[in-house]
RNA sequence: GGAGAGUUGGCAGAGUGGUAAUGCACCGGACUCGAAAUCCGUCGAACCGGCUAAUACCGGCGCACGAGUUCGAAUCUCGUACUCUCCUCCA
């Protein structure tokens, strides 16, 4: 949630900034009204309460058998009355403003590139080399399926469409993947490794800002009503909702290899083949929790984490800066890494790093008291480290050989029993 | 799934209808060259509103959460969540 305090202060720059993400101005106009009419509306209600305070106080002086208690009783009464319709308006007026401001996007950082959708993203760094084939290098499930790594027809039939079988060096080489990843975050970047729970409540959902606006994207169980994780970022940014920590303990970097669950609704027809886009996939994600003064260099910290698993991986890729109409939900700034990939000849996302400032924490309730005793939000931050299938996908078509065969990158060979090539 | 117990400030821990004791910690003050010890303190939670330069002041709220009874609820009633113990079941 956005912070209310700026929205009041600052209602023309508020509504020119989330206009540039979607928002209709006069959105922000009836939660402005709406949050006028609550505040009166408290303060009328308080003020009733205080009244009743003293005359019950009066009462028990009195002695309530008394004529004098009696009377006093009955002026309570009245106030009650009073008090409760007063209430009942209120929490009308709350519930209406409430239902507007969960559901307005975080304002974007300042400095990121304005416009309507990925169009307007900027580039800010590419590393390595794209490679040249002398061959016409194949899609990854061509040569998933080839070797008898990848099977998306048997999926097809035990679940349906976006969904995989992984086999022998498929498998080995999606686990060799997440645990160099996990290795790389939790050895040398100072990530706590965690295991997250995969199904989760309905406020952990809101926290993280999946819900109320994007429930039709997850699965969530019928019997129980619990969601399956879109991301691990869910799990993980909740870790500490409720809670106040400590200024000294800032940051606190988590990592979790997870399966991902998404509906994928409204992405029917697009990368319909391999395993770009699937109801269910791999990801080892990074989550942040920081100080706000230093939420922004911990975007470029982590942005540099998850490129150097590309690195290390020997993978072209670039990052680009998105813009105000592409950035996410919950998200001030976020930073997506592509991969070079040789069929389609395009860079596709494989991760992305996200500063939610104190938009999260806010909905979930994560706070720090400072040296002097105060407590205030703290900023979560998120990132993929990577997407583990479209991580093998990139290897797979990156890798590959004249023969049909890939050979394995050399950071991941101790990771598959030595063996150098999948054939 | 069944039975029982529990959930109060940073921690410990009283309080079964009259508006949250006490101890430790913390902070401020006294004492001291300084510290410790000792003593003193409308100290003491998060959150909301008002007024603000303010983390000052005033008020609301506040005893796991939600509802109810009452002039008044930590206390009584109902519901929910979680924790612990035992039984059952189980990877």
């Amino acid at each position: 949630m956005i912070n209310p305090k700026i929205i009041r202060q600052h209602p023309e720059e508020v509504k020119a900034k989330l206009k540039t993400r979607g928002v209709d101005p006069k959105e922000v106009d009836e939660y402005i009204a709406l949050d006028e009419q609550n505040r009166t509306a408290i303060a009328k209600v308080d003020d009733l309460k205080r009244q009743k305070n003293e005359l019950s106080a009066q009462v028990k002086a009195a002695d309530p058998k008394s004529e004098k208690g009696q009377a006093l009783i009955k002026q309570v009464k009245k106030i009650n009355a009073e008090t409760t319709a007063v209430e009942a308006e209120q929490q009308e007026v709350a519930d209406q403003l409430n239902y507007i401001a969960v559901r307005l996007p975080n304002l974007p950082a300042d400095g990121i590139p304005v416009g309507p959708d990925e169009d307007s993203n900027v580039e800010v760094r590419k590393w390595g080399d794209i490679p040249e084939f002398d061959f016409t290098p194949k899609a990854h499930w061509e040569i998933g399926e080839n070797l008898d790594i990848l099977n998306f027809e048997r999926a097809a039939k035990v679940s349906g469409a976006r969904f995989v079988y992984y086999k022998d060096a498929g498998a080995r080489l999606e686990r060799a993947v997440y645990n160099f990843m996990l290795d790389l975050h939790t050895e040398e970047q100072g990530y706590h490794e965690i295991i997250p729970p995969y199904l989760v409540n309905a406020q952990t959902m809101f926290g993280t800002g999946q819900f109320p606006k994007f429930s039709e994207d997850v699965y969530t169980v019928e019997s129980t009503g619990e969601t399956l994780i879109p991301t691990a970022e869910v799990p993980l940014t909740n870790y500490y909702a409720q809670e106040i920590l400590d200024e000294k303990d800032l940051p606190i970097y988590f990592t979790a290899f997870s399966p991902c669950f998404r509906s994928e609704a409204g992405s029917a027809g697009r990368d319909t083949r391999g395993l770009i886009r699937m109801h269910q996939f791999h990801k080892v994600e990074m989550v942040k929790f920081s100080k706000p003064e230093d939420s922004f260099e911990e975007l470029e910290k982590m942005t540099l984490d998850a490129q150097e698993v590309l690195k290390r991986l020997g993978l072209a890729h670039h990052v680009i800066m998105l813009s105000t109409g592409d950035t996410g939900f919950s998200s001030a700034k976020t930073y997506d890494v592509e991969v070079w990939m040789p069929e389609q000849g395009v860079y596709r996302e494989i991760s992305s790093c996200s500063d939610c400032v104190d938009f999260q924490a806010r909905r979930a309730m994560i706070r720090y008291r400072k040296e002097d005793g105060t407590v205030d939000y703290l900023h979560t931050l998120n990132g993929s480290g990577l997407a583990v299938g479209r991580t093998v996908a990139a290897i797979l078509e990156n890798y590959q050989q004249a023969d049909g065969t890939v050979k394995v990158p050399d950071v991941l060979v101790p990771y598959m029993h030595g063996a150098t090539v999948i054939k």
